[in-house]
Parts: structure tokens; C-alpha cells; sequence
DNA sequence: CCGGCACCGTGTCCTCTGGACACGATGCCG
DNA sequence: CGGCATCGTGTCCAGAGGACACGGTGCCGG
């Protein structure tokens, strides 16, 4: 290896903001962290980078090792290197973003006796280094994104009613929405495919179900379309 | 130091895509390789971090080694860091995204005996390293942004005309604008302070020159106001 | 001096989109 | 069988965005 690298190196972890979605809030997936620096206090899951391993790759495997999650969708948010971000030393964290369907992801117990947990994204305790700047960053970015991506379907179980799609914009975008203008407007980008079922175990009228229509997406995306809102 | 760090780490280096605009077109600039891996080809400007430097100030530091180069728009655009996309081991590359007024910027030769110099985004040579696919995904950014944020104004003087803010739209978009729809958008946003000037030395009847306003776009920010198109 | 050339600068019309807005229908429960 | 909660639907209006053409101005060359 050349001269040039023998420079002394910060050390790369990977940080996952996880959302999910429930009936009451918008989520987000914390561990208590079980060593110092800041024991005890809760954190984003995350851990070092491997020399083999992509960024991505290294997302992936924290978050199955650290709460046993899979994720559909999960990308690159931005990465945190101040130099002092990390008490121990210079540590650069390339912070990944995620969305998980929470109805099936009943957490299991972490494999390294570490807590995990659900909190809203509106109230979280205290977190460790710079996590509360880097959840900021991913809760703005989603805010962003879901407006003109259809990754909000992420957060919803595969088959869901029209109420619960509007309440998750509303959610997300913090601002409440017509429901007549909402139906109309997503229902005419006909991107979701109605079912010959309705929900069950309520106490009311049952609201129809849908389901979101990935292909169709694809290749409306590739013909031009944009979703929007 | 925690034991916990004693993995052995990647390299981690910045890079910038730094993009200027002239007559003819949208321009991005590259520094010439003196050294292996890689020895003559054409690459971004970039280099390692050092420990004691935030990520955003190792990238000024860069292009101010590499190209003398100070720029008002920085911003961080994605992190890369596939395993073998360095020959010499693991390195992990910040990327980062500038604009420059590129009338006031002619190059001065670099410090370190390397060459540097503006290409065509559309037509660069082969470049060193994932270079390629950093540039494309400064471009898509590039293109995504100038949309809805007034960063624009970065690649042009300070004092422009109507014309030549158009012209940086169509290059950077890809596709033809009707000008008179054009200017009625812009002007109607109120962001453009009209001068008592116009440019000089032109064959033909001269064009108004125009300033923007930061000031007033900071104000309307706050108020909610979004730039678009 | 005059014509040609190149670019500057301006307004109308039409379509479509987005937002405001209310009520009857359905199904469960007590 | 009445009450309650939620479902599901259509109209109207204002504003934005896109299509579209021509007279004005200033330089230059003959």
C-alpha cells in the first residue's frame, strides 16, 4: 500500500434511523446503549464498518444485529464528521435512513443484550453524540421525500385503507389534509389497486382496503411520471 | 482509547465536483493524476481528511490546495465507499458539491505540480477511480436542485442578464424555455433587483443586467415562500 | 446613410390543477 | 331500532402554467 495512506485514519461507523409507523405516531428505533461513552442512554442503532463490507451492506447487518430488522427500504442520508463528535476519538458516521412496516416488525430481544424500542419521533429522550442532529437530518429528508416519492407506502402494511394513507401524510407532514381533495388526487395517479376487501374488526362502517401497485409505479417512472403529494 | 476501536480502519478522504458555467456550457473541473494508481488520468479534486478538520473544511482545504479555489456554495452530496473502489485498500470518499462563479475564477497553476482544468460535463475524459459515478451524481443532483432552491445565481456573475440566467436553466435542465413565460415567472417572484446597467460590448442591442437579492430571498424563506423553477 | 441582422422585451388566452367546501350511506352497538 | 362513528362522493372557483408573435433597439457593413 502507498505512502500516502499512512496517514493516522478515523475510525467509520454507520448510523440507521429507522421509522415506523403506528396507529397513534410516527416512530423511530432507539438502543440503549450498554458501554461508554454515554451508557445507558438511548441511541440510533449503528456500529463499525467493516473493511469488506459497503456502507450499505454494513447498515444492513447492524440493524439484523441489533434488532433483528430487515428493511425494504433503506438509503443514505448524510454523513456526520465533526471532530468531536465522538469523546473517544475521530469518528466519521455515514448516517442511513429507513422505513419498516411496524405492524411486522414486532421487535425481538437484541442479540447483544442491548434494549430496543419504539419511541415517537416528537418525544425522544436524550440521545448520545450527535444522534439528535442526525434524526433532525432524517426527519426533514422525509418530510422532503415523501411528497414527491411514494415511499410513505413503506410505512403502511400491504393492504391499507385510504384513511390510513391520508393520516400517515398527515403525520409525516405535520399539517392536516382535505379528505376529498386527498382521495381524488391519489386515487387519479392510479397507482392503487383496489381490493375486493374491507377492513376488519372495526367498530363502524368498514373502509375498503388497497394495495400499492409497485410495478405499475416503475414503469409510469420510467415513462416520466412524477408522483407528487 | 476503547478497545471498541481497535478495528482496523478505512481511509477517508473528501472529493468535490466542483461545477462552473460558461458561454458555451456547463463546466466541471479536474485535476490531473501525478501518481499511482491511476497516473495521468483525469479525477476530482480531493484528498485525505485529517483528524482534526471537519469533513466540509477538509473539502475547502482541498480545492484550495488543488485549484486555489474558494467557492460560496458547498454542500455535502453522498458518501462512497464500495470496498475495491480504490486499488491501494479501503477508502472511503465524502463527496462533496460546489458551485462557482466561473468568470472569476481562471485557474492558477496548483501548488502540488498537477494539472488542473474546466471540462464539458457532457464530454469529460475517462476518469480515475468511481469519479464517474460521483460526477453523474452530482449532475442529477445538480439538476434536482436548481429547481427548487435559487442556487443558480452561484454560477452566474453577480450582475446578469435575463438571457444568460435563462441559458443556465436550459443547459442545466436539458430542454428549451419559452422565454417570455420565463421571464414572467422569475421576475414575478421578486428576487431580481433590476439595475440601471446594461451589458456592455455586445453587437447587437444591449440586455438589462439584474442582481439577486439574497437578502430578500433569506426574508421570504422565512416566510414560507418556495422558489421554484 | 441606410438596410440587415441579431437580440431585447412585452401580453393574451386557454387549460388544467389545487383548494374550499357538506352530506347521505353504511355498519356496528347497545 | 336509534345513535354513533366513519365511509365515500362532486362542484365551483381562483390561480398557475403553457402556448404563442411581433415591434423595438442598437450595431455593423456596404
Amino acid at each position: 500500500m502507498s505512502h500516502t495512506y499512512e496517514y493516522p485514519r478515523p475510525a467509520v461507523t454507520v448510523d440507521c434511523v429507522v421509522f415506523g409507523l403506528d396507529e397513534e405516531d410516527l416512530k423511530v428505533l432507539l438502543i440503549q446503549r450498554g458501554v461508554e461513552p454515554y451508557q445507558g442512554r438511548w441511541a440510533l442503532p449503528g456500529g463499525f464498518v467493516r473493511m469488506d463490507e459497503s456502507l450499505e451492506d454494513a447498515a444492513r447487518r447492524e440493524l439484523e444485529e441489533e434488532a433483528g430488522l430487515r428493511t425494504s427500504h433503506l438509503e443514505q442520508l448524510y454523513t456526520f464528521g465533526a471532530p468531536d463528535r465522538d469523546p473517544r476519538g475521530r469518528v466519521i458516521t455515514v448516517a442511513y435512513f429507513a422505513l419498516v412496516k411496524l405492524s411486522q416488525h414486532h421487535l425481538q430481544a437484541s442479540t447483544d443484550a442491548r434494549e430496543a424500542a419504539w419511541f415517537s419521533v416528537w418525544d425522544t429522550p436524550k440521545l448520545a453524540f450527535d444522534h439528535a442532529d442526525v434524526l433532525a437530518t432524517a426527519l426533514q429528508r422525509l418530510k422532503g421525500k415523501v411528497r414527491y416519492q411514494p415511499i410513505g407506502f413503506e410505512l403502511l402494511p400491504p393492504k391499507f385503507t385510504l384513511s390510513q394513507l391520508q393520516r400517515l401524510y398527515e403525520t409525516v407532514l405535520e399539517r392536516e389534509l382535505d379528505k376529498r381533495n386527498f382521495r381524488k388526487k391519489i386515487l387519479a395517479m392510479d397507482l392503487l389497486e383496489e381490493l375486493d376487501e374491507v377492513e376488519q374488526d372495526v367498530s363502524h362502517r368498514a373502509a375498503r382496503l388497497y394495495r400499492f401497485d409497485h410495478k405499475k409505479y416503475k414503469q409510469l417512472e420510467k415513462a416520466g411520471f412524477n408522483f407528487e403529494l
